[in-house]
RNA sequence: GGGCCUGUAGCGCAGUUGGGAGCGCGCUUCAAUCGCACUGAAGAGGCCGAGGGUUCGAAUCCCUCCAGGUCCA
């Protein structure tokens, strides 16, 4: 075999295809754009995926590249033991060659066999192929594949076998594009058996043991499934490969891990210099080693492509790598953070492969080392918990932490169960792990497991992409499905194709009636990159019908409907209708998109270029900007972008919108976004001409001139996710009336406080500063009159040998002076009862004190405050030596002090 | 999207059938010192996250919302 780096051989991939007529294409981000059941990329054919269903299109037939991917959560989670082995991994990278209609299995077999045997030089007779014979007996078997594996050079005719369904069928979905697939299996030799001396163990290909390893599955789209028993041939048959690239990189490495290439060692290194091992301690920690790597690997590409740690959906896989990666670095020693470090090894490495990594790395290292720092708070938190459940433990002799206990640490504190076993096994203790899986159980039900990710997919689907299927056979839609043109299309004309009511497909539809309605053509803007769906009206040709569109939605490839209700007449399906977005909102909505251009660029400048954005909002009302940065905006610098931002507009900039390739664009500088899917052909946005302020991809409506705003006002600062600020801002209406009513409310204050605008803060700190003193001294002074008031009355009072019962009323008083005036009683007469009232806002208030000899003896001042407190309609209650009581009927506070004090005196 | 936990002084926190809003650090002033650190004394600083409800009375109980943490998908 040719020896080879593992970029070499990705680039050596790439090439070979190239020469055969391949276009390159980038690799798609991690996240997947408009395919909201996906949470990450898995594979290579995501960005491909429309093309293959027929709704997409591209200017080439022939693609190659290799593409990120992640496989972690979804249907099984095996995180946990990613990393334990040495082939799992949570990212990866996949090589793969397309055709689009283009050649087929000829030719994919032929240049699959002369990549790996000519110019890789992996020997021939190492080499096994499937192709695809129905275990079912209802799908013909795929000769055509066999046949040419049996030609090539070298092939020996025993090493291509027959597959079943399992192996050799492949299937997007329960309908839709799918066809026999063909795998090229590596044979490692006998040594390459785990199972070795295992009864009955034979190795074979897609047998049980590591032996016979699968390089390549090349996938024959030929099929159209329409139902569980029927296939239509594909007018276009399509080739589909996929080759993980680490496990190329091992086979031609000639090593025995994925780690040991020279695509993660150089990461493990790094972690051994980190953690001071020699290479003998690194083997025997191989685990954490592995972890580490494959984590910090797959974080960065994850901040890369704007994943971000987080709390909810893929920014929460992304922390969870994260602290998974922390907490294995913990077993090697390595307590502070450290993954930025090795996440630079990460950036070396794939750099010149993967831009983005480049390009973002002070974002990649600051999130990892933020991520860590936070999770090692959690940690301390979380063991400052267990703690005190371990006195508890000691407390009442039990050595076994109940699951439940175990399981809170974890839901509510974060702190992983492994963490919580070691800590209890340092002092001889142990967790209840089977009582820790059924919490987690009832949780993961508690949760509501499956609609997590949203409403989208979802049952219409099929619905609808039978329908468009069917529309686009009648002649009715073209190929492509609903022709869609926001920019242009804003008042169309056409027959009304389908309604669909509640899942089911109807034909009338009746005044009040909620439906979804397909058009041939249609410019109401469906909502993407985060600018809100138009709305607007579907009118009869005769004018009498008519609904509104609500919302717009896209079930399926091809299929963009309006979500309406109807408001006037009956509609039915065949009729001619005519429909107009509403002009004036989606105008508002062009000053919006606009200025979010504008505040991007401008928080850029101000804030530093780690302010992309992370979410974005654009809607008739308002615009809302999420972008990375670490700490709250200060007063300063929102006044300085919102200036800024303004100054843009004033300058009214010409904006220019073209159309040109993704890579052109990509090149010259413009901003691609996240979540974002591109196509071959992309739209951009240029604000500012030869200053060139801002430069994005972007398929939302703008205005024409930055003129066109009118005026940008910032209306909020705040926080979104950790990480992640907030900004919400208004323009053109929105702002005009803003000021409007802010000025009107600042008028009327002025002209409450008498005096002009410009004195008013100072007018009101004057106000407000004497208010507040002047509401000191009336509490003091009030205090000062009840208790010269009291003392006249003590003074009134003589001593005497037993206890002394004093009830009175201090008007003025409120409830703290009471209970400051309890204690000049007990300076006075150590042995006694004050029972004092006062009324406040009308209502009678109580306080009652017993000394503490009294107490001794029984006498409990909440009982007294009761019994008071029930002549003026309340209650009350306290602690034996001080009770208070209120009451609502101010006009019985004498005798209500009368029965208290007769009651006291009863006692002593 | 859902489950659980937490919002009390600038910071870290306590507040136990509902009845005196507190502790530590920090801050201000004074004393002591040639000066600083330490120490001692005095003091300032709180719509107890927001809003509603129950109650004579809510930091405390109930509901809604907001923010942070954490887990599930």
């Amino acid at each position: 075999m040719k020896i080879l780096t593992g970029a070499q051989i990705r680039q050596s991939f790439n090439d070979f295809f190239i020469s055969k007529g391949h276009t390159f294409v980038r690799s798609a981000s991690l996240v997947p754009g408009g395919d909201a059941t996906l949470l990450f990329t898995n594979a290579g054919m995501v960005q491909f995926k429309d093309v293959f269903l027929g709704t997409d299109s591209r200017p080439y037939t022939r693609a190659v590249n290799s593409q990120k991917c992640m496989r972690v959560a979804g249907k099984h989670n095996d995180l946990e033991d990613v990393g334990r082995d040495d082939s799992h991994h949570t990212f990866f990278e996949m090589l793969g060659n397309w055709s689009f209609g283009d050649y087929y299995k000829t030719e994919a077999i032929a240049w699959a066999w002369e990549l790996l045997t000519e110019v890789w030089q992996v020997p021939a007779d190492k080499l096994w192929a499937t192709y695809f014979q129905d275990d079912k007996g209802n799908i013909p078997t795929d000769i055509e594949a066999r046949d040419n594996w049996m030609q090539q050079k070298g092939m020996m005719a025993a090493h291509v076998l027959p597959g079943g369904r399992k192996d050799n069928f492949w299937e997007m979905a329960e309908t839709g594009p799918c066809g026999p697939c063909s795998e090229i299996h590596i044979d490692r030799g006998p040594a390459g058996c785990d199972r070795q001396g295992v009864p009955g163990h034979v190795c074979k290909v897609n047998g049980d043991c590591k032996r016979y390893l699968e390089l390549w599955n090349l996938v024959f789209i030929q099929y159209n499934r329409q139902g569980p028993d029927t296939l239509e041939p594909l007018p276009a048959c399509h080739v589909d490969t996929g080759m993980g690239l680490e496990r190329i990189v091992s086979v031609m490495q000639e090593v025995t891990s994925n780690y040991r290439t020279d695509l993660l060692f150089p990461l493990l290194r790094t972690v051994q210099r980190l953690a001071g091992h020699t290479d003998i301690q690194m083997e025997e920690h191989f685990t954490p080693y592995r972890v580490i790597a494959d984590h910090t690997r797959a974080s960065a590409f994850l901040i890369a492509d704007g994943v971000v740690p987080g709390n909810t959906g893929r920014n929460y896989i992304a922390r969870m790598i994260i602290r998974r990666a922390s907490r294995f670095g913990g077993k090697i020693g390595l307590n502070k953070p450290f993954l930025a470090e090795v996440a630079e090894a990460v950036i070396e490495n794939y750099g010149d492969a993967y831009p983005e990594l480049v390009k973002n790395r002070k974002t990649i290292l600051d999130n990892l080392t933020r991520e860590e720092t936070r999770f090692h708070r959690t940690v301390e938190a979380g063991m400052a918990q267990l703690e005190d459940f371990i006195t508890e433990m000691k407390k009442t002799g039990t050595n076994t932490l109940p699951g439940e206990k175990c399981f809170e640490l974890y839901a509510t504190h974060g702190l992983p169960l492994e963490l919580t076993r070691d800590i209890l096994q340092e002092r001889g203790l142990l967790v209840d792990e089977g009582g820790f899986k059924r919490a987690m159980d009832e949780h993961r039900i508690a949760s509501g497991a499956g609609k997590a990710m949203g409403e989208m997919g979802g049952d219409d689907a099929n619905l609808y992409s039978e329908m468009v299927a069917r529309l686009i056979q009648n002649g009715k839609l073209k190929s492509t499905g609903v022709q869609y043109d926001p920019y242009h299309l804003l008042e169309v004309q056409g027959e009304l194709l389908a309604i669909i009511q509640e899942g089911e497909v109807i034909e009338e539809a009746l005044d009040g009636d909620e439906i979804s309605v397909l058009l041939p053509s249609t410019g109401f803007y469906l909502e993407s990159g985060g600018q809100v769906s138009d709305k607007g009206l579907i009118i009869s040709l005769d004018g009498k019908s008519r609904m509104e569109v609500l919302e717009m939605r896209k079930p399926a490839a091809g299929a963009i409907v309006h979500i309406c209700r109807v408001i006037e007449g009956n509609f039915k399906v065949g009729q001619q209708v005519k429909a107009s977005v509403d002009l004036a909102r989606r105008q508002d909505i062009r000053r919006n998109h606009t200025a979010t251009h504008l505040l991007h660029a401008e928080l850029h400048r101000v804030v530093g270029k780690h302010a992309l954005q992370a979410g974005s909002m654009v809607s008739a009302d308002r615009l809302r900007f999420d972008f990375n940065h670490p700490e709250a905006v200060t007063p300063e610098q929102l006044d300085q972008v919102e200036a800024g931002v303004n100054a843009f507009i004033m300058k009214n900039y010409q904006l220019q919108i073209k159309e040109r390739s993704l890579q052109e664009a990509l090149q010259d500088g413009a901003t691609a976004l996240f979540g974002e899917k591109y196509g071959e052909k992309v739209r951009t946005v240029i604000i500012g001409g030869e200053e060139r302020i801002s430069y994005e991809l972007c398929g939302g409506t703008h205005v024409d001139e930055t003129g066109d705003i009118g005026f940008f006002l910032i209306t909020s600062e705040g926080s979104a996710a950790a990480g992640v600020r907030r900004i919400e801002a208004v323009t053109g209406r929105g702002a005009y009336e803003l000021v409007r009513n802010r000025t009107h409310l600042l008028k009327r204050s002025a002209a409450l406080m008498q005096t002009g605008l410009e004195e008013l803060p100072a007018k009101i700190e004057l106000v407000l500063s004497e208010s507040e003193q002047r509401k000191k001294q009336a509490g003091q002074l009030r205090a000062q009159l009840a208790v010269l008031e009291f003392q006249q009355q003590l003074a009134g009072l003589k001593t005497s040998a037993g206890p002394m019962v004093f009830a009175t009323q201090i008007p003025g008083a409120d409830n703290e002076t009471l209970r400051m005036l309890t204690d000049r009683f007990k300076e006075k007469f150590p042995s006694g009862v004050a029972i004092l009232a006062t009324v406040i806002e009308e209502k009678p208030a109580i306080v009652v004190s017993v000394s503490d000899d009294l107490v001794k003896k029984g006498l409990h001042a909440g009982d007294l405050a009761k019994e008071a407190a029930a002549k003026v309609g309340g209650s009350g209650g306290g602690r034996p030596n001080l009770a208070q009581a209120g009451g609502k009927d101010a006009g019985k506070l004498e005798e209500a002090l009368e029965a208290a004090r007769k009651m006291a005196q009863q006692k002593i």
